[in-house]
DNA sequence: TGGTGACTCAGTCGGGCGTCCAAGTCAGGG
DNA sequence: CCCTGACTTGGACGCCCGACTGAGTCACCA
């Protein structure tokens, strides 16, 4: 009913597709399915977008930005086990704040598989790596680490997360998934502790 | 062309169904495709099962059947911190050595979220982390811990198994994977090395 | 040799999908 | 004040593909 600019409209159907995508699988979000959940007439959505697969492209880049937002947005000057911690905590704080956020990501990440297409949509997951990989690295400036040990702390970090998102996904226990980010951090940081024993800094 | 018993048919549907499963997704996985890939005529499909709905009842079945034979399948006498340690290990190898099962796996679990029916098919992932438990409580049965202890030890266990299954499953690189399961053991391994510090066993 | 269980072919029927059109409706500038 | 262009909408199109079936054929065993 509202006139309002198709930017903004767009914006509306993203944030629907999400929610869909998280409720209903990949291919269960159907155009007709999001035009409802935005609250718009179905025609709408093809006024703004020329088609799905369009809709779809501005979903990954929304996926994808919050991403990078949540893991570049930790104090750059801190220890690099301060910043794993960060890292791992602000993307665990991210996924239970919006179940549907880590939903979607978990259906796009799996349907990305699926295409085995090289190039394709795993670009989500791959720029959210790169993004800690980049953080990690300017965290041990002062100590340069081997890259095969960030490459290390990248993977516990990002396992400890998606470990967590399945869990949280799986039984959407509030509480019980508040203690299990605790326990996940603890995690990495007794790990962090024996793994960093063994590199010991160049002086 | 070979006539063989309607039961041995339907193992080679439920195995063609996994497959499916893992490279099409849930939804991709019709009847056709599942018979032609167990060779099969689809009417012979449903000469075997009543239904769909009956065949995937026994791939849940095949699903959790596999789950509870790689985590009963270790030493009952062993240490906890071995016991918990083989688990792991099993699990992730199990993984590795078929994608497919890896894949399905957490299509199920997936799918099995979007249907906030209770009670329905989370069964899969539930006996997995119970007999999880049970092992662990019978590995530590001379030195009893706290439930609470117990239950840490299995989130922490599920999580590494699936944030590895994930990385896996998204990457598809095998020798990466094998180092990624050293890593994954080795956290285990100083993580359950600080907590059970702060646990000192009964006299 | 007849019967039964194992199998197959060639469909039926129906639903839901993405897409598009033509007819509105409004806001603001000339 | 009305006209133009950005927006909105109901409804239709065409089509693909889903689960499922009925009637028939084949192989084997008693």
């Amino acid at each position: 009913m509202p006139r309002i600019s198709a930017e903004e409209r767009r914006a509306d159907f993203v944030k629907a597709a999400v929610e869909v995508i998280a409720t209903h699988g990949i291919d269960g979000a159907t155009t007709r399915r999001i035009a409802e959940q935005a609250n718009a007439p179905l025609a709408t959505l093809h006024y703004c977008y020329n088609s799905k697969e369009d809709l779809f492209a501005d979903v990954y880049q929304f996926v994808a930005d919050k991403f990078r937002g949540v893991i570049t947005s930790n104090d750059p000057h801190a220890e690099l086990e301060t910043t794993a911690h960060q890292i791992l905590r602000g993307v665990m704080e991210c996924y239970l704040e919006s179940v549907n956020f880590a939903a979607t990501s978990l259906e796009l990440t799996s349907w990305a598989r699926r295409q085995h297409k090289e190039g394709g949509v795993i670009l989500v997951y791959d720029t959210a790596l790169d993004a800690v990989r980049t953080a990690l690295r300017s965290a041990s400036a002062e100590h340069p680490l081997e890259p095969e040990t960030v490459d290390e702390i990248v993977y516990v970090i990002a396992t400890l997360a998606d470990g967590f998102a399945l869990n949280w996904l799986t039984y959407g226990d509030r509480s019980a998934a508040e203690k299990q980010m605790q326990i996940s951090t603890s995690v990495l940081d007794s790990w962090l502790a024996t793994r960093l024993e063994a590199v010991p800094v160049a002086p």
